[in-house]
RNA sequence: GUGAAUGUAGCUCAGCUGGUUAGAGCGUCGGUCUGUGGAACCGAAGGUCGGGGGUUCAAGUCCCCUCAUUCACCCCA
């Protein structure tokens, strides 16, 4: 191949798919809107320090998918591999956390330097929502109902919702002593990665999918046991209210997942339609992330879901608009020859400025060329000017579902096509 | 980062153990129909066979390297 291609792990979205991104991102903005959640926009890339504390060194994301670079002036930035850390640095920027509750949603592209896979791209996007200032279990079950919400809208029915909770920082200090205490003494039977864990991130043992850690960590001490009562409080009204709400959530203890900040409550939502890349949507609570960013001491939920995945599972539900689908006119303008397309330039012009979709076909081919393209773009309307028209100052209108065709002068045009329109 | 499979026309794919000039369907464009559409029929354009090197009288086909894709591991959206 002689031109240049796409960097790995990247994609172009052309048209026909584009129509299904627009659908999708609109559902996401109206999802958030009703649940009362503001749009944030942040840069694509930010100082590397942004990311590194709050998802944690031993963390892949960290470890080993960040697109960091450095710039001219020797600063380090890096490619954004998620938003919740940008949308804390935000807000304490420009003190969004001054007035609580704060309710923030997004969505955009993230960056990963991983090796790309069915549903995993170097470039992905995700959109998700930030709720600050809300301590209680009522933000935790809002966020999972919001995101399920836009699950159903965009026509996914079929996913399973675990839940877990990872604790408080003081009951989680607890669980992790207990937990490295109990493998260290089986660390031969752990896997090398697992062993390597031990000492980094113990935590991260827990969602392992080597069977040979599997094994033992079945004998595993679990978070439930090591709760503290406010945990364990805030973790049964959360199941009380999905159950309220005919929520059904499964609790598995083993979800951790795969960034530090999180505490409490964490959820994952999984589809049987995607292979091995199954999530399509995580979150749960960081009541210590704002404070670990430098800000005050204040709670937050959220969630982050994948876009391609969600686009995967809804086209098998063929909730979509069809991708071979073409823009859909009201008109078509059918000019012969020059003198007619410089004719019908100002009345195309006028019937878009009423709001009408109409487009003209300006390659001058044979005129049931043109009207073979008009009838494909669903086009109920088309106005024919050649040299006959232009001799009498009459356009012939043809109706493209019934083939009638009258003339119309060109001055009431606009305002016959608007009629027929209306 | 590891493993496996796959790269031939815009798309989906043929091309048998190496053999002459590279194939089909769909799509595109044109004609039949000189100004009235969706059909049918006829025709055309479009390929350095992903790229580079090697073996051979001869490579789309065999070997090596490389790039990319797909699937899985790891992990995650």
């Amino acid at each position: 191949m002689k031109h240049s291609t796409a960097p790995r792990g990247t994609v172009d979205i052309l048209p026909p798919e584009t129509a299904q991104w627009q659908v999708l991102e609109r559902l996401i903005d109206e999802t958030c809107t009703r649940f009362g959640y503001r749009e944030i926009r942040t840069p694509i890339f930010e100082s590397t320090e942004v990311f590194v504390k709050p998802i944690g060194e031993g963390t892949d994301i960290v470890d080993k998918e960040m697109y960091t670079f450095t710039d001219r002036a020797g600063r380090s930035l890096t490619l954004r591999p998620e938003l919740t850390a940008p949308v804390v640095r935000a807000a304490l920027q420009h003190n969004l956390l001054a007035s609580l509750p704060l309710k923030l949603y997004y969505r955009g592209p993230i960056f990963r330097y991983e090796r790309p896979q069915k549903g995993r791209y170097r470039q992905a996007h995700q959109w998700g929502v930030e709720c600050f200032g809300a301590p209680g279990p009522e933000a935790d079950v809002e966020i999972i109902s919001l995101g399920l919400e836009a699950m159903r809208r965009a026509g996914i029915t079929d996913y399973r919702l675990e839940i877990n909770s990872l604790g408080c920082e003081t009951c989680r200090a607890r669980f992790r002593e207990a937990l490295v205490a109990f493998l260290r003494d089986r660390a031969s039977s752990l896997s090398p990665t697992s062993r390597d864990r031990l000492s980094r991130n113990p935590l991260r043992i827990l969602d392992s999918k080597e069977p040979a850690d599997h094994d033992v960590l079945l004998q595993a001490p679990t978070m439930d046991g090591f709760l503290c009562s406010a945990c364990a409080e805030h973790f049964a009204a959360v199941r009380t209210l999905l159950e309220a709400m005919g929520i059904r959530a499964l609790h598995n203890p083993h979800i951790v997942r795969g960034l530090d900040y999180y505490t409490r409550t964490v959820f994952e939502i999984s589809s049987t339609h995607l292979g091995a890349q199954n999530t399509v949507c995580g979150g749960g609570r960081y009541d210590g992330l704002v404070k670990a960013m430098g800000g005050p001491s204040i709670p937050g939920v959220g969630l982050a879901m994948g876009m391609e995945r969600m686009l995967l599972v809804a086209r098998e539900a063929g909730t979509l608009p069809a991708r071979d689908g073409k823009p859909a006119l009201d008109v078509a303008f059918v000019a012969l020859d020059e003198a007619s397309a410089h004719l019908l330039v100002p009345v195309l012009n006028s019937v878009r400025r009423l709001g009408y979709a109409a487009d003209m076909d300006y390659t001058r081919r044979a005129i049931d060329k043109q009207l073979r393209a008009a009838g494909d773009s669903g086009a109920r309307w088309a106005v024919i000017v050649g040299e006959d028209e232009r001799a009498t100052g009459a356009a012939t209108v043809q109706n493209l579902v019934t083939r009638e065709r009258v003339r119309v002068g060109l001055d009431e045009l606009p305002a016959d096509i608007a009629r027929r329109l209306a």
